[in-house]
DNA sequence: AAAGATTGACGGTTCAATCTTG
DNA sequence: CAAGATTGAACCGTCAATCTTT
């Protein structure tokens, strides 16, 4: 009945530990940058992205990309953002069908204020925790993890079957 | 103008890596869960802890203290997951303020369905991609953010009051 | 007053559907 | 038809307010 490759010890420690370390880090940061500067973090994000920007301003689709989210996501947060002054939108002159997003005098004054905040959050609760060792570490380790994931959808499919008889044979 | 203390390219490369890698990761396995299972990551947590219950049962408080979510949130969850029959409320006997957690036969049914899938995808997408030195490398290294972030309420008074100086001095 | 729990409103995220332009 | 982008519905999570019982 142990077809299943069921978590170890020490690997069930570190998925429960990774997982909440994760849940109270951000959640964490997240309220510092909420209560000290009144921005999410996908407004930060957005924030930043378009500040180190040429013109301060990015195709929809190209920021969507960067900031790896869906074309969908980026159009409902660039609506909230926009209705309180943050960005605006532009049409793009060369291809009708794009649109700019574009930083606000008012945006720009938010994210120069927050950025120098969110860094100490981010070294306080985070950086200054850790050991250089363990930073390297922490380097290594996402790096190896989001090149697979990266990697991995091509074989995707032959994975799933192999794991459908795995679970057939239990 | 340097009395903020940025991140060196070190920390930064640290931190990005960080971030990139827990949203790729939590959203790859959250998704797997959903088209595979058909339950969402809090949909998971909440069955686990009830089905490892005694009596597949627990007060709604001692849950949300399990899980380290808020009493709203968690009261929230269980009015979608009760809507679709995998769990109920039972009023507690001794103490007419408190509300039991109770997990349907259906919902037993859901978790014993989705859980081997859910280990087979936490190994594909993290831990056999790590080495042993690695894993144990993650795990302490959450260890040490939990336990600081634990810690550092009693004194975040006078840090944020030493933050606060620094900001201005700049 | 404090503990247990719920509610409603709002912001955030996904998915599928849609619309326009290339 | 592809690509760029938006929309609406449904779900998720937080916050503040509320209600009841201890």
């Amino acid at each position: 009945v142990e077809t299943i490759p069921w978590l170890d010890e020490t690997e069930d420690r570190a998925w429960r530990a990774w997982m909440t370390m994760v849940e109270r880090l951000r959640s964490q940061i997240a309220r510092d940058l909420l209560v000290e500067c009144g921005l999410s973090e996908p407004d930060y994000l957005v924030l930043v992205h378009l500040s180190e920007a040429e013109d301060h301003r990015v195709r929809m689709s190209e920021l969507a990309t960067r900031l790896n989210w869906s074309k969908s996501r980026l159009s409902h947060q660039l609506d909230r953002m926009q209705s309180r002054g943050l960005v605006r939108r532009e049409s793009c002159p060369s291809d009708a069908r794009g649109t700019f997003a574009v930083l606000e005098a008012a945006g720009l004054g938010e994210i120069e204020r927050a950025a120098p905040r969110h860094v100490l959050s981010v070294r306080r609760h985070l950086i200054d925790v850790l050991d250089a060792e363990q930073l390297n570490a922490l380097a290594g380790i996402s790096d190896r993890v989001i090149a697979h994931l990266s990697g991995e959808s091509a074989c995707a499919e032959a994975r799933r079957a192999a794991e459908d008889e795995a679970l057939a044979a239990d």
